[in-house]
DNA sequence: TAAGTCACG
DNA sequence: GACGTACGTGACTTAT
């Protein structure tokens, strides 16, 4: 595992646990307890696991520790016993019950994966000082654990003490109460005061409250003992003259060194989780059976991850570079021996449609690896250099791929990639087809989504405990990176060949654990068969209108302007309209209009619900604004970026899907993102209306009718709204008619847009705040409105009850294709927190099951076309809609064919109790076909 | 790199 | 009754 650290910043929440200061308290204070088994005395350290527990896991927001130690005394003997030889002296030894817990505690510590910290010569205390001094001076917040009055010494407005005995946090007040003087002086008191814990002498007869009204009147010790003469009551000043040196080394003793020469610097506190497996077995040897159980289930809660995989090192210096025919053929046999191989390829750019081949790697067992360059240059290449290295030596390109696509298109030999989508591409591009395959990533994806990233580096760091080599190791980042085919070949094989090894390995590990987590079916009746899909539609593109784009910027820019110069005159100065920063300023400071919502970080909102409301109010600047915002995104997001977008070798736009980004099971765009074009507003339609098919033919656009609603009748299995989408019915009229009895005649479209606002918040795990917000009604009457569609509806509400009852034990929900989504604080104590997870677990089922069905008429689309007779090509996803291409001439028939396989999609596997509505268009642009 | 905003289903 | 919220995404801009 890597060394994981984290900076300290004023975010940081620093933990030090007075852990040898605990352990005297608890014993004493806690009920004396013995393990079961054999009467070990165990009492303090129970204690010591429940704090940490709490601690780590309960605590949230600004309370939550971003960093953590346990903190122990080391010996008896400190510099303190320098300077002072009776120091601590009379302390009676510890209790006989005590002393075996002693190193129990340290286990336990390092149990619950925190440092457990001591240094020779120092006390707790000094290293505790020494940590918290050095968080304070980064701006974080310190936490002390500990009532240990020696610490309070410490206290400033970041460190705080808190008792965990009694729950409470001790701070600037509480130190008043105990020492008549603020933190800072402290020492001035105690050094005066003594201990006669800690045999610290002070001055006979003082005590605190007269300490401490001598340092309210002179400042501190030293200028007292200066001042000494001065002292009216004449006992008193002979004291302090008489034992003036015996209170300097009080001083000294009582003094905590904030300079301890610390070996584990503060990022190296990191909180991290602790290893399930290792805390459960120091927990379940305790014979601890509360706190185990508590443990156990919050582990298996969070649904168990396999433990990353004891296996063979990663090690480069295994892999091998193929060059030359003779190694090729090894290779080839070596994998119609084993009978599936992993592959990786290496291209000179990321786009798969238009990078070309550079490398492919191959890995048929661990550390069994190779790399055979194909399209490699010499490393100056394109450089005006006069040294005189070489192409490297390498196979040529055809010799290679001849060699391979028999192994690739073998139906007997299973590839193995990771986002194999990319490598797919690559191939199809050189003419291999290549198939059968796995895919680690969705294999992953299917085990675990919503609990982790599914990218090759992030698996390999959780389940192999290995870090590959970073692709900008090798080829550098920023101006001077380069491409791929000009690393050289030595480090091209360690870096590529790795990737195969990696993806090799996380296969063997994940896919036999499909069959037991019950995820064989979405994997291998959807996620497997998408790479290739969508892999095709990818390379398809979609043309956009270049011109129209560009006249549109053109366009935005000028009226841009326009509402700028506008802006500043109604500001009276001129700002930067692009900054909700000074905006905000203009708007609540300058012109101190009522700002209303805050942002999380505490600035005033700016958004356009915030703008519209102003706006409302008669000021004029705020719509100003928002007219420019909605430019201004148009303008960067669209017209500008689709631009840039254009493949120069295609002529089209190639959008990426992510396979693997939506917990749902969602597939997500980027580069650009295709999924969120404007259709809302008609300014924006004019966007959509720049994506056209070629000349001579034509856009198809069909879309799922309501198909989530469809999918929430389906699932909570509701009568009454299975027959109305069985009836062909207006569901949201439906649904406003049953809840405030009237007829679907003539309803008034305000009341139908209340019930369409209710069925979306249905779906979305409604709450009586967001539909309020949603609609601008009060929260009460929101809250009545979903009394009623319950009462009219019990059957929603009990799903969404037997929704959140089954998360809560077992920490996923799934879809009606057994795609298992994780819900992460389903159990959380901090009640918004859970609140959000409730939602999360009633929507995903649903999202979820809408995903698997598009997915799976996507899959299918392709055969039906084809058997069909139509030339037509799928482009587009977006979630409920699918985008086509066809010739004009078959775009009715295509129409027919996609309508019958979309709204067959779950057939004959799965049938639905509703009926799936398809909507379908043919134009000449993506606007009018919607 | 984070925060704020806004485009979509 | 108080929590602080509608579910799921990605891109762009400003500010640090």
């Amino acid at each position: 595992m890597t060394q994981d650290t984290a900076p300290i910043t004023e975010d940081s929440h620093l933990y030090l646990i007075d852990a040898s200061g605990y352990i005297f308290r608890a014993f004493h204070a806690l009920p004396p307890l013995t393990r079961p088994s054999d009467g070990l005395p165990v009492g303090a350290v129970q204690g010591f696991c429940n704090m940490l527990w709490k601690l780590l896991e309960e605590l949230k927001g600004d309370d939550r520790p971003t960093h953590f130690a346990c903190i122990f005394d080391k010996g008896s003997y400190t510099f303190r016993n320098d300077l002072y030889p009776d120091y601590k002296a009379q302390r009676p030894p510890p209790p006989e019950d005590l002393v075996p817990q002693f190193p129990l505690i340290r286990q336990a510590a390092i149990a619950f994966g925190t440092p457990a910290l001591e240094m020779e010569g120092y006390e707790a205390d000094d290293l505790i000082a020494t940590y918290a001094r050095q968080a304070e001076e980064k701006g974080a917040r310190v936490t002390i654990v500990s009532s240990d009055k020696d610490l309070m010494q410490l206290v400033s407005d970041k460190i705080t003490l808190l008792d965990t005995m009694k729950n409470k946090r001790l701070s600037f007040e509480e130190v008043e109460a105990k020492f008549g003087v603020g933190p800072d002086k402290v020492i001035d008191v105690q050094s005066l005061a003594g201990d006669s814990v800690d045999n610290v002498p002070g001055a006979p007869g003082i005590g605190v409250k007269t300490a401490a009204t001598l340092i309210n009147e002179y400042g501190d010790v030293l200028s007292l003992l200066e001042r000494a003469e001065e002292i009216k009551q004449p006992k008193r000043r002979q004291t302090l003259i008489d034992h003036a040196d015996q209170i300097r080394v009080s001083r000294d003793l009582v003094t905590l060194k904030c300079d301890v020469p610390i070996e584990a610097p503060l990022e190296t506190l990191k909180v991290r989780d602790p290893d399930p497996a290792t805390l459960i077995e120091f927990l379940e040897g305790m014979e601890f059976r509360t706190i185990t159980r508590r443990v156990r289930e919050t582990f298996e809660a969070e649904g168990d991850l396999p433990d990353p995989v004891e296996s063979e090192g990663v090690d480069h210096d295994q892999y091998e570079t193929v060059t030359t025919e003779a190694q090729l053929a090894e290779w080839i046999s070596r994998i119609r021996k084993t009978g599936y191989v992993a592959v990786d390829t290496e291209t000179d750019a990321l786009d798969a449609v238009s990078s070309n081949l550079v490398g492919i790697s191959l890995s048929t067992n661990v550390n069994e690896a190779c790399y055979i360059p194909v399209g490699h240059v010499s490393v100056s290449e394109g450089e005006l250099n006069l040294s005189n290295d070489e192409k490297p030596e390498q196979l040529g390109l055809d010799k290679v791929i001849t060699a391979l696509k028999p192994v690739l298109e073998d139906a007997e030999i299973l590839k193995i990639g990771q986002n194999f989508k990319y490598d797919l591409a690559v191939f199809s591009r050189y003419g291999i087809t290549v198939a059968p395959y796995d895919d680690t990533m969705l294999l992953s994806f299917c085990l675990h989504a919503g609990m982790h990233g599914h990218g090759m580096d992030e698996l390999s760091e959780r389940f192999l405990s290995h870090t590959p080599i970073a692709f900008k190791e090798v080829c550098g980042t920023g101006k001077s990176q380069i491409s791929f085919d000009r690393v050289e070949l030595d480090k091209a094989t360690r870096y590529a060949a790795e990737d195969a090894d990696v993806t090799l390995r996380l296969w063997k590990l994940f896919k036999p654990l499909l069959a037991k987590q019950k995820v064989t079916r979405v994997y291998e009746r959807i996620e497997r068969a998408l790479p290739a899909v969508i892999s095709r539609m990818e390379l398809e593109g979609v043309k956009v209108d270049r011109d129209a784009l560009s006249r549109m910027s053109s366009d935005f820019s000028q009226r841009m302007a326009g509402y700028e110069a506008e802006a500043h005159e109604l500001a009276g100065k001129d700002f930067n309209l692009g900054s909700p920063k000074q905006l905000g300023e203009i708007l609540f400071g300058d012109m101190g209009l009522p700002g209303g919502k805050k942002t999380k970080t505490g600035a005033w909102s700016t958004d356009a619900s915030a703008l519209e409301e102003l706006a409302a109010a008669g000021h004029d600047l705020p719509r100003t604004i928002i007219n420019w915002r909605t430019l201004s995104k148009l303008k960067s997001t669209y017209a500008d970026a689709l631009q840039e977008a254009i493949n120069k070798k295609t002529g089209r736009v190639h959008t990426s899907y992510s396979l693997s980004a939506a917990q749902t099971g969602r597939l997500s765009s980027t580069d650009p993102n295709l999924q969120n074009i404007p259709i809302r507003t008609e300014e924006g339609r004019k966007i959509r209306n720049a994506f056209i098919a070629e000349p001579g033919n034509v856009l198809v656009s069909a879309d799922y009718s309501q198909i989530e609603l469809r999918l929430l009748a389906h699932i909570a299995d509701i009568d009454a709204l299975k027959n109305a989408f069985r009836d062909g019915l207006d569901i949201h009229a439906m649904t406003a008619s049953e809840m405030f009895g009237m007829p679907i005649e003539g309803m008034d479209p305000m009341v139908r847009r209340q019930a369409k606002a209710i069925n979306f918040g249905i779906i979305y795990g409604i709450s009586a705040y967001g539909l309020s917000n949603q609609l601008g009604i009060p929260q009460g009457e929101a809250r009545d409105y979903i009394k009623a569609y319950f009462e009219k509806f019990p059957g929603i509400r009990k799903y969404m009850d037997d929704t959140k009852e089954f998360a809560k034990e077992h920490a996923f929900v799934q879809t009606i294709y057994g795609r298992k989504c994780w819900v992460q604080g389903i159990k959380a104590k901090n009640a918004a927190q859970r609140s959000f997870a409730e939602r999360q677990a009633i929507n995903a089922p649903i999202q979820g099951s809408a995903a698997d069905i598009i997915k799976r008429a996507m899959i299918n689309m392709p055969g039906a076309l084809e058997e069909a007779g139509l030339k037509g090509r799928m482009l587009l996803q977006v979630h409920d809609e699918l985008i086509f291409e066809c010739p004009e001439a078959e775009a009715d028939t295509l129409i027919s064919t996609v309508r019958r396989v979309m709204e067959k999609a779950t057939e004959p596997a799965l049938q639905l109790s509703v009926p799936l509505v398809v909507d379908a268009r043919a134009a000449d642009n993506w606007a009018d076909a919607h």
